[in-house]
DNA sequence: GTCTTGTCGAACACCTCTGTTCGAGTTAAT
DNA sequence: ATTAACTCGAACAGAGGTGTTCGACAAGAC
């Protein structure tokens, strides 16, 4: 990860094509080479390796980088009043980030260990942790499930939706609604009805 | 996918460690080299090559077998009666089964391409579909979402579990019941109170 | 306008993996 | 006991990747 200060600014241009061009890179192709994502990039193999130790590094620039971004884009989402509106909002606002960044995740997965992505999706993980929390106050969410489970269901049925849409078997327009109404009645407590 | 009738009795052993082998090698290494998987099955990397055309043809067979006999295995759970408990003891059987093939499926997904990777699980999931249709019929499951991604959440929440396990988040003997409790909630229809 | 910083291409060394060929030796079938 | 099927190790050829070094050149900083 350069220091994108004090660099010249032709550097720090370079630096700001690489990785755009190795977030498409891999989008296209989870393996691709360094020397395929220079040549995207219109950079040198050399000027490339002047600015990212190594591959694995660049990988992690890219997949931070993007990681960075949607926890801004999310920021932006209102997750105030009703738990399960606000539920319904984030869902909106999020899978389609998920979608545009699943195969970067596998890209990340095949050369990244495992442990440093999961220190990576600590923060998002936190956004919807505590809209679960309360949710849980307000009576709305359920308890007898934990609430590590719970986020964890939050992300997979996401992540599936994504893979699904990727499979043709899942039309775009439809997953905002399928992946709410899925959570939605995932997390009702027990005894009480599922909504919708 | 070399055929077992007709051969010696030694190359059918050597088949057969070639791909236990390759299971316990690719669980722990999804990228393990023929080098690896041939050593480990204390057999020659050109007596393999004599088995399987190329890698890829292995990993093939691997998995193949491996979907052959969870299948088998999860032909002996009763799914006749109510469709809620049904599907409570086809949770129970197969969680573990996907927990212990997940690395299989991440080796496969490397080296297979996506389509044959759908194709290969077809069956299973017309177990689920099936089961599903049933609980339906029985106004037990819901009818607002597409029975396409039912199925599909069906899965994603599996493979999610066995994903918790391996990051140490949940605990083996509580998946059954998680998985269970979230799948029965999320197949429930609107309006109807959430089982448990 | 100078000087530092950065870029470039080519070539290099190195590694790992795949898939094949060879001949000699071994094992099961009958 | 003979034969055909199988195995083995070593060595080969080839592809493709990573990361580095070199010297010449260009571009921004001041």
């Amino acid at each position: 990860m350069p220091v994108t200060t004090g660099k010249r600014a032709d550097a720090q241009r370079n630096v700001a094509a690489i990785l755009d061009a190795a977030a498409a890179c891999l989008i296209r192709d989870p393996d691709a080479s360094v020397s395929d994502i220079a040549a995207a990039a219109g950079v040198g193999r050399v000027t490339l390796y002047g600015h990212f130790g190594s591959r694995t590094e660049l990988l992690d620039a890219v997949f931070v980088r993007a990681l960075t971004r949607a926890h801004e884009a999310l920021d932006a989402v209102d997750l105030t009043g009703d738990a399960r509106e606000a539920l319904a909002r984030l869902v909106a606002s999020s899978w389609q980030v998920v979608d545009e960044s699943r195969m970067l995740l596998v890209a990340a997965q095949r050369t990244l260990p495992a442990e440093r992505i999961r220190d990576l999706h600590e923060n998002p993980m936190r956004r919807v942790r505590s809209l679960l929390e309360r949710g849980r106050a307000a009576g709305v969410f359920r308890f007898d499930l934990t609430a590590d489970w719970l986020v964890a269901v939050f992300y997979t049925i996401l992540h599936g939706a994504a893979d699904e849409i990727g499979a043709g078997r899942l039309a775009p327009e439809a997953a905002a609604d399928a992946i709410t109404a899925t959570l939605l009645a995932a997390f009702t407590p027990p005894g009480r009805p599922v909504p919708g």
